[in-house]
DNA sequence: CACAAGATTTGGATCGATCAAATACCCCGA
DNA sequence: TCGGGGTATTTGATCGATCCAAATCTTGTG
């Protein structure tokens, strides 16, 4: 019936010319009141709103933003980027942008993906996930002066750009320290390999929990591929040891199923030995272990506000590279750590800021 | 330092007018030859790749495809999604499409984000998922004539579009069948309460075994919210049962997951009682549980192949709208079902079609 | 009351592609 | 030699917005 209403049928409307009823949208500041209300009322009538394809050939910005996905993401990393990715729709929404997809394969293909989407599109930004070591989609876009932000630190290169991550480190030291002050002191930790930059941080932070209470480590820290063969695995090595731990700090929630199925089968059940997962997947929700959950939607939002100092820079912000560092946060459960579960002396370890129960998110 | 190549750049290379040109790229049966080589040399030299916002402006296309993201995708339905999406990604490349996201909460919500992005995108097609009873969204967009595909049948209504789902009943018959072959007689059903659609179509696939074998149901099928808590309650009601179920299905891998964790706290480790979930997610995988797996990037590939139907007809081709079921797949894993478990005769269940071991996908 | 400075508004060109119609070219029979 | 019927290629208009420069209207001032 109706034809979609183009700035040239509102102008004829309003009665005044094309570029007014542009400038209406784009500098209402350079309009007279009354002229701009009269348009404004004409594109209310008129359900009028701009092409984005017409203002994309004209400008050269589209209001996308790239995001390349893994094809066959692993699952339990996928989930974490996949919930990312729904905050990150959300964000960008709120913002006026849209989330375009494409698929690759490894930093190469990723790359490969950009120059084909980039010759073909007017994506305004990306932004990449899984930032580690020798990363080479970082120097590439910028080399370019394509605007981006990375969700994860630039592990290894100090490079220049904005960022959002979340403090693994602080996670393990604060769920190490509530076991420290719920009287523990033989505490695991179960890695993964070194090199992977999130697993290292996140090693860290409970190595460091337990050198600033001055207990030893060695013989405690364990690394593990991923997955709950691994933290089995890592279990079994532990129990072999004369003083068994007490409790067990994991990377992962795989590896912190493997440690707690293990655990759970060949201690007796009178003594619990608290396990921390890492990521607060289905998984740990699932089987009730406490986990430290990335605060997924806040740094999506944080990676679109930044992203949006770049693309539409305000006067009075700078638009420098800016980074954001989220804490986590620990969602205790059954298997609790901390505050919940104490092996024998009941002093109650002062609650942490940032703790909720119960599902996380 | 080089300009984009544009259409006008590149004709003037290869010394022809710019519809030459486009015509290489989109209908190079009408040139000669010898033009037609001329003109692809210099597209290849230049690099040129024609401007989608261009091509979109004159042609109203864009070859992008809307996808709805739940903004909190629920852990366990999230992950059955997201994989799909990620399939659904790489289909669409392969294509020449990228996936546009959007987010919305809800049918109308949905129908909100339909409206508004259709106002300012030259969206050419959506894909729908997690269809329902009631669902809204298929009526709004099939009023309007927009070319759509859902992944999830119409339920209830006998909508005329086109769509991908996966046969879950006939993924529950087929394992419980393998069950029965194996010498199982009490095979229970926890499922999700009534009306959900794709709960009562895996209910069915086993009621349906159960009794072409000529055996009983009743009390035997379980009704539970999707959760470990419903499926440790579930099976804490088996237990209570005279003669308790040898095998447990579950209508998810959660409700399974509470089945298999309950079960095996309670019983003599002996006498394993096989559990088998659904959809094959990291829970199941990291638990050894058995599960059936939908197989997504083939659902994927499947919406985009009818996409492509009503998108880019073939004169061949009946553009009519098409639906697709396709077989879930048995991942066996430790806690076996089918033919690795059997309860006392050994008697082989002769081996399903779609069967594979071990990590799915 | 004329005139410059500033505030508003306008018309035409343009972004880079495709559509539609016009033109150039070619072979063949009347 | 002229015209018909293809085939091959080019020209000009157009999609719907913004950019740019110029036109018009206000207003304050000497």
């Amino acid at each position: 019936m109706s034809e979609r209403p183009t700035l040239a049928s509102v102008a004829a409307y309003a009665r005044v010319s094309r570029q007014t009823v542009s400038n209406a949208l784009n500098a209402p500041h350079l309009l007279h009141p009354d002229t701009l209300s009269r348009v404004q009322q004409a594109i209310e009538r008129t359900h009028y709103r701009p092409l984005r394809a017409a203002r994309s050939l004209r400008t050269s910005r589209s209001q996308l933003v790239g995001v390349g996905l893994q094809p066959a993401g692993d699952g339990v990393n996928g989930y974490v980027l996949d919930r990312f990715l729904h905050g990150l729709t959300e964000a960008a929404g709120g913002a006026g942008y849209h989330v375009l997809l494409f698929s690759a394969a490894g930093d190469s293909k990723e790359i490969e993906a950009y120059d084909d989407i980039l010759a073909t599109q007017n994506l305004d930004a990306f932004v990449l996930t899984s930032t580690h070591y020798g990363d080479r989609r970082t120097a590439w876009l910028a080399e370019r002066g394509l605007p981006f932000v990375s969700f994860g630190r630039p592990w290894g290169t100090a490079a220049p750009h904005s960022w959002v991550d979340v403090d693994g480190a602080a996670g393990t030291r604060e769920v190490t320290t509530n076991l420290l002050a719920a009287g523990h002191r033989r505490i695991a930790f179960v890695g993964w390999p070194d090199g992977s930059g999130v697993g290292d941080d996140r090693r860290d932070g409970w190595e460091s929990a337990m050198t600033t209470a001055g207990l030893p480590t060695a013989g405690l820290r364990l690394q593990r591929e991923d997955g709950a063969a691994g933290g089995r695995s890592a279990a079994e090595e532990l129990l072999r040891a004369a003083e068994p731990p007490t409790a067990v700090v994991c990377a992962s929630d795989s590896l912190a199923l493997g440690v707690f199925d293990l655990l759970e089968r060949t201690r007796r059940p009178a003594d619990p030995v608290p396990v921390v997962g890492f990521d607060d997947t289905p998984v740990a929700d699932a089987l009730g272990l406490t986990s430290l959950a990335q605060p997924l939607s806040e740094a999506a939002s944080e990676c679109m506000r930044l992203l949006l100092d770049l693309l539409e820079p305000q006067p009075d912000t700078a638009a420098q590279p800016a980074h954001v560092l989220l804490a986590p946060h620990l969602v205790v459960r059954a298997t609790g750590a901390g505050p919940v579960t104490t092996p024998a002396d009941p002093a109650t370890g002062k609650g942490s800021t940032s703790m909720t129960k119960g599902t996380a998110q």
